[in-house]
DNA sequence: ACCTGAACACCGTTCAAGT
DNA sequence: ACCTGAACACCGTTCAAGT
């Protein structure tokens, strides 16, 4: 039967899962498919678009959170910080393909919505919310990153690991701070 | 004469102002110096490290400020963090570069050792500078490539103009905000 | 020491033509 | 509607051989 959109995206996901994202072209995802480049792209309109759908499924694991009451604001948006992290962290290079998404199709990614909210719903005036949210997404992103980098020099042979701020504890020492300093600018949010 | 690592690097700078990442291949440079590609395989051992290289010549732009007293640090780093954006923010695809440049040879940058330094100065322990520092970094090259992203997006036709975070404005709103975190992590530093 | 020429093993994207 | 075949215009890296 026919190629589906839907089966190029899982296949997209499973080379990303497997050997990242230097492996992940469409000549090759066409082998894995038994068809040829061309036929992709009747599927999809580009990588890109591809990498955006490859995002939003990874980013789907992640179970949409109720509302919280205003106090407990920050400590919900910490926990889904937490369930984002943790869809991420096992797929390499998947802090490049999100902030890629991000950019091309912020729309596509639901849990981000739910983080902006959240945020206001602490109290945070609308347009410094997304400000907030982008110094929360960096830390994220860039602790993945991080994390990542960390591992793949490890499995290197001539690696010197100096590689800091990698782990969980880097990751929830910034995500306090940033909390901590957003509690101090808005103090509204404060109790 | 014969070709230098230095002139190699001055042209990859100068394709990456002009025309950014995507055009700065190895054969593009070639072209450029009038060699062939080969040739730059002499001077360099990978395209990689000459993107190092690259990243630590934008760097070096900054110059190096005096150590501030210990009640200063925190506006000494704001304005360590200042200089690094417009060292930054004119080159297309710094921000990508700067990274790749940090995770390959963080040593190379040597601005990023006084903002380490200054860390430590403003009563961080040495281990959670560290981590404040990749909170301070991260923000830095996301604000930028945002800023870039949404320059270029504004240049296309059918752009959808939906950059937040962008300016001057969400990066000094993000330094505040992790500057004020920071002071309520390590009261030590707060007065 | 420094470079050429040529190869190796790839890319993303397009598109007439087929079924 | 969906795909093939083939092309277009590229990549980074290596290396024998030349000067």
């Amino acid at each position: 039967m026919a190629l589906t959109r839907e089966q190029l995206i899982d296949a997209a996901v499973s080379v990303l899962s497997e050997f990242g994202l230097a492996d992940l072209s469409m000549r090759r995802l066409a082998r894995e498919l038994d068809v040829q480049v061309g036929a992709l792209y009747w599927h999809v309109k580009s990588k890109q678009e591809l990498l955006v759908d490859v995002a939003a499924k990874l980013l789907g694991k992640v179970p949409q959170p109720s509302m919280p009451t205003r106090q407990m604001a920050p400590l919900a948006i910490a926990a889904l910080l937490d369930q984002l992290r943790s869809a991420l962290l096992t797929i390499p290079d998947s802090a490049e393909v999100v902030q890629l998404a991000q950019t091309m199709r912020p729309e596509a990614l639901a849990p981000l919505g739910w983080l902006l909210e959240f945020l206001e719903h602490a109290g945070i005036p609308a347009d410094q919310a997304l400000y907030a949210r982008h110094l929360l997404l960096n830390h994220l992103l860039g602790s993945i990153a991080a994390h990542q980098e960390a591992r793949a020099l490890a499995e290197e042979p001539d690696a010197v690991a100096h590689a800091a701020g990698s782990g969980q504890e880097a990751f929830e020492y910034g995500i306090r701070v940033i909390l901590q300093g957003l509690a101090v600018e808005h103090p509204a949010s404060a109790e």
